[in-house]
DNA sequence: GTCTATATGCCGATAGAC
DNA sequence: GTCTATCGGCATATAGAC
């Protein structure tokens, strides 16, 4: 057996998305990519097509990962709308934490080849959406999904950038601007 | 006279921001500048230390310009906080919409030489917060200021990434999104 | 599927002359 | 202040053998 290896699509696009978050993107290239996974660089190419889309099928992943914490946390949330919201929002948050490289790059990609379309944008928020429906009606429910998103992405954004941090409890800051945020709404019915 | 050039450091900062607006932050290459200057690549460190202290530079002045941006729209405001208040978050709004590049540059920085202080920060914040004082009470204008940091520049940068296209008027959106935050704050006072 | 070897290209940065 | 020359590095990618 002269050559031992059996690295597959799945292994390397894993590899990657692990190798973004401890090392961070800039550091990430096909030979240390091949390195970690115990072939050479050039190897690479019988499985991706180049770097480029071999980062869109991270940020693939990404969603898929970010679309599964939703489901979790809807499944562990109770009946209340609101509360069903509020963990929802908690989870995108708590899965940026956990994902600070790959969220970035999934929301911050510049590469028109690697941008997620329509659909998929779609399908992520859908869940928000639904209970933004049941919060505030069918017909603000885009605009108030969009603000949700705004604010959940942007405090995300800016803790990842260490550009909130002024003493304080962050978690607490987020949950009650969330809160301002739908009573705002609701109010204004 | 052998060298007619008269690169000043102001000038290279300059032209390193348009180029940045103008081909993308990943296209800006010392050798790149350098051939816009009308010089080569290896005189720009007879005024710059290297290209992340550069990159800091355009910064900085990044800061500068939406600072000065924030205060053009106060002057031009009335005197009503809230709608001093939206006015200055308009004007944020705008200031990354002309300068979407710089303006991603300067607020998802990577490296830690790049990043500015927390002084600079509260500085440029600091408008919003007193506004955010009047309005919801100070002890709560902290964290009613990071609510609405992240509302604006999650708005900001969802758009700027193409992922809040759906139809409708985005302008209106932020109008709504914003007043329905703010409303949130002073019901609960 | 993986290897070695190699090509090409760009990049940041330095040395030393004018 | 700018030049030419050059270095070392890294990264993508291809060709051809095993």
């Amino acid at each position: 057996m002269p050559y031992p290896a059996q690295t597959d699509y799945q292994t390397i696009v894993q590899t990657a998305r692990t190798l973004i978050e401890q090392e961070g993107l800039e550091q990430l290239s096909l030979a240390r990519l091949a390195a970690t996974l115990g072939i050479k660089a050039p190897s690479l190419y019988g499985h991706i097509a180049n770097k480029s889309a071999l980062l869109k099928a991270v940020i693939v992943q990404t969603y898929e990962l970010l679309f599964a914490a939703y489901s979790r946390a809807l499944s562990e949330a109770g009946d209340d709308p609101k509360a069903r919201l509020l963990a929802l929002l908690r989870a995108h948050r708590a899965f940026a934490h956990a994902n600070p490289s790959t969220y970035m790059l999934a929301f911050t990609t510049t590469a028109p080849e690697q941008r997620m379309n329509q659909q998929a944008l779609e399908q992520l928020a859908l869940p928000i959406q639904e209970l933004m429906a049941a919060l505030v009606g069918a017909e603000r429910s885009l605009t108030a999904l969009r603000g949700a998103l705004a604010l959940v992405h942007g405090f995300v954004m800016l803790e990842l950038n260490e550009q909130l941090q002024r003493g304080g409890d962050l978690s607490a800051a987020f949950d009650e601007s969330i809160q301002a945020y739908l009573s705002g709404w609701q109010r204004s019915a």
